[in-house]
DNA sequence: CCTACCGATCGGTAGG
DNA sequence: CCTACCGATCGGTAGG
């Protein structure tokens, strides 16, 4: 209404940021990871933009297409991150690594994304629901073949991959909770730490 | 409705487990681990025990202190879990062990509460939502001075004590996500699975 | 425990 | 991009 106000006054539209599909993308990532899916109304996402929130509809069909927008485009990259890291490394070790590395930088430069995949995924209507976590559940099981794989060569020494794979994975995912860019510690330094932790984790035992 | 009809058919209440404060609870921890707090609706946890919303008021004052009695006794738990799993133990390497094998078990049997904690935590008013918040980091703080005294004692080689502490906890917190008490593997041997992984974690490297 | 009902808010549409 | 408005649903209350 101030902006309504403004230009009722003085005849010069207000200053503002053209809305977008990506700046409602933008608007909508920030509110989702604060408060969910559930907990975000339209009107909060239209009020960020300054903007009604049937105006909304010039940018995007609906709010569930927005949520799936989010997840699609996010588990994609995610996994994208995966075989780029992996590309052309042989060594079982180095691959473990690298997987870890990049997925741990990818919550701490991602942190919003990260969040709203690991809450709000069980909002999202099928069948987009059950593609997300099709990829999630490839991403989960191809760390679980590197282990399997170090096992078989000796390089490894874990009784069950899978309670690795999910661990090292949801250590992982912990930095989008906490990490502030702000903060003593770089995205990179946190990223290297937790690729020498899932190493650490996988190898023989300490005794 | 059926019950209704029932009920006029044949003069004969129908069957039913009394309804209790215990009970709503029961409904609600199943409820808002499946589909959130904001995502359930308090006519959802009334039709799972068979009543009408405005009767849940017998039991509950409000659908904020149903979700405050359910986080403030899990994080509770968690707390005396913790206290009970080191209580008498010297060494810092068994200290560690417990304290995460206690973690992770109890997230294997209590997985809504841990889902909720984790989830629906920010949807709780304030002050509340401070209150579960600080008993959560006394815990957080607390496993990452166990880990800073394995270090200043040799036992452990950890450059961040706080990347190992949240990586630990969260790899726990995975167990609630996809742990089946009908699968192959019983709660018992994960949570020890998860207690040797810490232990390997913070250890010296594996070069 | 119920029915009847409250104001508020939700996602979304009509029409300009 | 807006105003005006829709039916549905929300948490919660009154009164019995």
């Amino acid at each position: 209404m101030t902006r309504v106000s403004d230009h009722a006054r003085d005849g010069v539209p207000p200053h503002r940021e053209p809305v977008t599909e990506r700046s409602v993308r933008e608007a909508a990532l920030t509110l989702f990871a604060e408060r969910g899916y559930h907990g975000t109304a339209l009107r909060d996402i239209a009020g960020e933009l300054g903007i009604r929130t049937p105006s909304l509809y010039n940018h995007i069909s609906s709010k569930q297409e927005l949520l799936r927008g989010i997840l699609r485009e996010t588990t994609e990259l995610v996994w994208a991150d995966f075989e780029a890291a992996i590309a052309d490394i042989d060594d079982v070790i180095e691959r473990l690594r690298r997987a870890v590395v990049a997925y741990a930088l990818r919550h701490a430069t991602h942190r919003r994304e990260a969040l709203i995949v690991n809450r709000d995924v069980a909002c999202l209507d099928e069948p987009a629901r059950s593609e997300i976590m099709a990829v999630r559940r490839r991403h989960e099981r191809a760390i679980r073949q590197i282990i399997a794989e170090g096992n078989a060569q000796g390089a490894f020494a874990v009784q069950t991959p899978f309670l690795a794979s999910f661990g090292i994975l949801e250590m992982c995912v912990s930095v989008a909770r906490w990490f502030d860019p702000s903060g003593p510690l770089r995205a990179e330094e946190i990223a290297l730490d937790y690729g020498e932790f899932a190493l650490r984790l996988v190898a023989a035992s300490h005794r």
